[in-house]
DNA sequence: CTCTAGACTTGAAGTTAATCCC
DNA sequence: GGGATTAACTTCAAGTCTAGAG
């Protein structure tokens, strides 16, 4: 390869250079954005909680949580609407823009009371929860979720095709009409998430809300106003220059010092492109995969924009919202870049980086790749810092002082409360001070000077000088460089992890059995790398050490695995950035194959209905399993190894995690991925109540639910129905359906905050479904209370301004302030405002610590990251002229290169 | 079919950089 | 200006799902 040669000067220099020119031009915003970002974001929280309910794809809604958990807050409690049960539309106060309440009272249907869904108790902890959380006691929190129901005698049971293609909008008008035609009988569930902690929590169910029409409701929108330029105008801009001059490598994750934004744009479409576009297989070689269906073959372009048929979203008009004045022009903000011909440029091989399909399975994921393998960490340095035992100062050997390091700096954990972390710990520790050594138990260990030792070094970094940490920075940048990037078919892309994972303890989550063993140190013969034929073979960083394996496997896109040292027959892989072109790519079907099922689910809830009836248990099985999966976006649940934490998913729910409750609620509680709590209450058809006593019915509390059933029967079944789909595409769908239809309902125009606020809002009924929590900060009770503090001070300071005030009228001085000192005398014009003023910050505070209480144990990121199709965003974005960086962060941008152009009539 | 190796996505926690707030 | 908060970014564990062997 000639090219690489080239390649490589330019890579580095040049490459950011020429892309930034690129860019276009959404340029400002940015950084002031941020600002905005933030204070929009704590009143979401506020109007968030009023949203509740939410409707989940079906076309139920449901309410989010309506309990609210806080616990301290002043004045929660009472004032949560929520909590009501009646679902809630209506129950917000402000919130949600007239159209939502325009929801049919959910109450409405008859079955489960609609106070069934308040009725939980109040503490959640009902069901025994087999297992908490591990560490954090309080850790879980209960979420429910609200779901919809479907039904629909349907009953084909292949689903029909609907719409097929991604593409076509149709679809998406069915699917909406999906919806709204499923309706029912009902149920909707709630969800809530809190604390366990809290007690009061739960989550109500909620019952399901007429199908009405919401369902139209949430299409809705984007009119068709505008439509915009966008593309084009993304589409022109970039790469001129740069094209001509350096022809071969194109980069695609941003550097890291160019601007965002405007490379990402960039940058993106080329990923885009190029992945789109050609079939990869152009290649003469590469056989490819004929079969590929087809890839779209061709014009990237086509999905974005005019996937949607106008016809579609219309449905129902939204009301007000919609006219948002801008339309316009909406576009601008998102700005796309194009570049033009990005692609000529490449003519050359290189440029094709096609992007096949990862997906093909049988297909060829790369032509050529380059890369500088991976960097380890550094050799161990010796602290010489003695531990005691029995109060006595051991010598340790460096390897064996490593180890008791790994220990001591993790004193101040959770882990150290686990008597597991503790066993693993000291069995493998001993294996290294040997039979003879001193130390012969860890009871009689005192790591602290080794703890303190680690804390003094820990502070000294932090007091160094911003020059020597910039330095240090410097250093480690330079250093890894090179390894940061990699060349596939031409274009350079980042590399994921390229740093082998150093040495420590396993911190297994949950009560994972193998907490607290040594992950031994990787050396370069642990080391399989995987690149180009043609390619220069990464040096062995290590002087005297080899890899282990060289490949030239063009079939797989990793670049280097190791065996797991925890459990050597699981592997650990270097790949690509998520900004690469070869991830966008895979990511962008991951979202196509979820839109397509818009098209087939109709059709498939009326299969799995039909079948909660059926005389052959499989299928009764398959139909339950299919319906929580559907319904509560379950996980499929593979089977796990003992070796393992205890955590289970759909598919492996065990008959303790789902107690039916007269008449039709489900109460789950189970450990689920990263033995994260899952507690919910749902309203289910009658059926499937029946059905799961059925399944549950002579059998003991730890044994499966579905005993003739696995992830690998389900997903069969699935592919059945529709081509491609597994267990994990409704996750995809239920998060991008509900996000879209959220947006559609909520989004109403307004000051730039509000509509973001909207977005979280959004984004935040998605990560309840999902149940995407997070641990509760240590510091967040502190920082409630000195809130609290401050809503006081401010509250006697009220008070004294209105003694003032009622004296200034009568034309009396001020009283003394609280400090004895003498005010001075204000008018009584001055007083009032001053009354105002605090009244302001006062109502401020509180919304703060709503929103604080609201998304403490609520994770948005997650759902951003994995399962909102970017093109949703995107497209709101230019709808209503929200700048895309105040929903995408640079990493995300860049990762969502590919979504950048979409049409902003785009809709899921 | 079942079992398992293999490959890749998803996820929360940990770390670091950027902002906020006094 | 500097500690406290947040948001961004990193890390690596833990899932999902596929393909091939037996």
């Amino acid at each position: 390869m000639a090219v690489e040669a080239f390649a490589k000067k330019n890579l580095m220099d040049d490459m950011d250079e020429d892309d930034m020119p690129l860019v276009f031009k959404r340029s400002s915003t940015t950084s002031k954005q941020n600002q905005s970002n933030q204070s929009s974001q704590k009143q979401d929280a506020r109007s968030v909680r009023q949203v509740s309910d939410v409707r989940s794809p079906n076309g139920q809604s449901s309410s989010a949580h309506k309990v609210k958990t806080a616990p301290s807050s002043r004045e929660s409690p009472a004032v949560s609407p929520f909590t009501g049960p009646k679902v809630s539309p209506s129950s917000g106060r402000t919130s949600p823009a007239p159209s939502s309440r325009t929801f049919p009272a959910p109450s409405s249907r008859k079955s489960p009371a609609p106070s069934s869904r308040t009725s939980p108790a109040p503490n959640s902890r009902t069901s025994p929860a087999p297992n908490s959380r591990p560490s954090s006691s309080v850790g879980n929190q209960a979420k429910n979720v609200n779901q919809r129901l479907n039904i629909a005698p349907k009953e084909s049971k292949q689903a029909v095709e609907p719409k097929s293609e991604p593409n076509d909008d149709a679809e998406d008008s069915e699917d909406d009409k999906i919806l709204s035609a499923r309706i029912p009988s009902g149920l909707s569930k709630s969800n809530s998430i809190h604390a366990n902690k809290v007690p009061g929590t739960w989550a109500s169910v909620q019952k399901a809300r007429p199908p009405k029409k919401e369902d139209s409701d949430d299409e809705i929108l984007l009119a068709s106003r505008f439509q915009m330029k966008s593309n084009a105008g993304a589409s022109t801009s970039k790469l001129s220059n740069s094209e001509e001059v350096k022809p071969k490598i194109r980069q695609n994750g941003l550097p890291s010092t160019t601007v965002l934004s405007k490379r990402p744009l960039g940058e993106v479409k080329s990923a885009a492109q190029t992945s789109v576009k050609k079939p990869r297989l152009s290649d003469a070689s590469t056989p490819v995969s004929s079969k590929q269906t087809s890839v779209k073959t061709e014009k990237k372009t086509e999905d974005d924009e005019d996937d949607v048929p106008i016809s579609q979203r219309i449905k129902k008009a939204v009301a007000s919202t919609s006219k948002v004045p801008s339309a316009k022009k909406t576009t601008k903000v998102v700005s796309s870049s194009m570049k033009k011909s990005k692609k000529k440029l490449k003519n050359s091989k290189y440029s094709k980086s096609s992007k096949l399909q990862p997906s093909s399975g049988d297909g060829q994921k790369w032509t050529t790749l380059e890369h500088s393998g991976v960097i380890f960490p550094p050799p161990y340095k010796p602290h010489g810092v003695k531990m005691l035992y029995k109060g006595k100062l051991v010598d340790l050997t460096p390897e064996q002082e490593e180890v008791a390091t790994m220990y001591a700096v993790m004193l101040e954990t959770d882990y150290m409360s686990k008597q597991q972390f503790k066993e693993n710990f000291w069995n493998d520790w001993r294996k290294i001070l040997g039979k003879n050594h001193v130390i012969q138990n860890l009871g009689d260990c005192d790591f602290t000077p080794i703890y303190e030792w680690h804390q003094r070094e820990k502070e000294k970094k932090k007091q160094m000088s911003s020059e020597e940490k910039k330095a240090l920075r410097e250093e480690k940048l330079k250093q890894e460089e090179k390894y940061m990037w990699a060349i596939v078919d031409g274009v350079k892309e980042k590399v994921g992890n390229f740093r082998v994972e150093p040495p420590g303890l396993f911190r297994g989550r949950g009560e994972h059995p193998k907490m607290g063993k040594l992950k031994r140190r990787i050396r370069p013969n642990d080391i399989t790398i995987n690149i180009g034929k043609g390619a220069p073979i990464p040096e062995c960083p290590i002087p005297g050490q080899r890899w282990k394996e060289v490949r030239h496997d063009d079939t797989v896109t990793w670049l280097a695995f190791w065996n797991d040292p925890i459990n050597p027959r699981e592997f650990k892989y270097v790949f690509l950035a998520a900004s690469s072109s070869l991830k966008g790519q895979s990511d962008k079907e991951k979202y196509e194959k979820a839109r397509r099922l818009k098209g087939y689910i109709e059709g498939i809830r009326s299969a799995y209905t039909k079948d909660f009836t059926s005389s052959d248990p499989v299928k009764r099985q398959i139909a339950v399993a299919t319906y929580l999966i559907d319904k509560l976006a379950l996980r499929a649940g593979n089977e796990k190894d003992d070796d393992e934490a205890d955590t289970v998913g759909c598919c492996t729910l065990k008959v303790e995690n789902v107690q039916p409750v007269p008449p039709n609620i489900l109460k789950f509680d189970f450990l689920g991925k990263d033995s994260i709590r899952y507690q919910n209450e749902v309203a289910v058809y009658e059926p499937v109540f029946k059905a799961i006593q059925k399944f549950r019915s002579g059998k003991k509390g730890g044994d499966d639910l579905f005993d003739k059933l696995d992830t690998s029967k389900l997903n069969a079944h699935l592919k059945e129905l529709m081509p491609g789909l597994t267990a994990k595409v409704f996750r995809t769908y239920n998060a991008s359906v509900t996000l879209d239809q959220q947006l559609s309902k909520l989004t109403q125009g307004g000051e730039l905050h509000e509509k973001v606020a909207v977005y979280n809002l959004a984004n935040k009924e998605v990560a309840i479904i999902c149940n995407h929590q997070r641990s509760v900060s240590k510091s967040h009770s502190v920082q409630i209370s000195k809130l609290n503090e401050k809503i006081d001070e401010l509250k006697a300071l009220l008070e004294e301004f209105k003694v003032d005030l009622a004296r200034a009228k009568k034309g009396k001085p001020p009283v003394k302030g609280a400090d004895g000192k003498t005010k001075r005398t204000l008018t009584s014009e001055a007083l009032q405002k001053k009354i105002d003023q605090t009244n302001v910050k006062i109502e401020s505070i509180e919304r703060q610590i709503e929103t604080k209480e609201d998304l403490k144990t609520v994770a948005l990121g997650t759902s951003k990251i994995n399962y909102l199709d970017p093109r949703i965003t995107v497209a709101w974005c230019k709808r209503h002229e929200v700048p895309i960086e105040k929903m995408f962060n640079k990493s995300l941008l860049a990762k969502f290169a590919w979504a950048m152009d979409v049409e902003p009539t785009f809709t899921f």
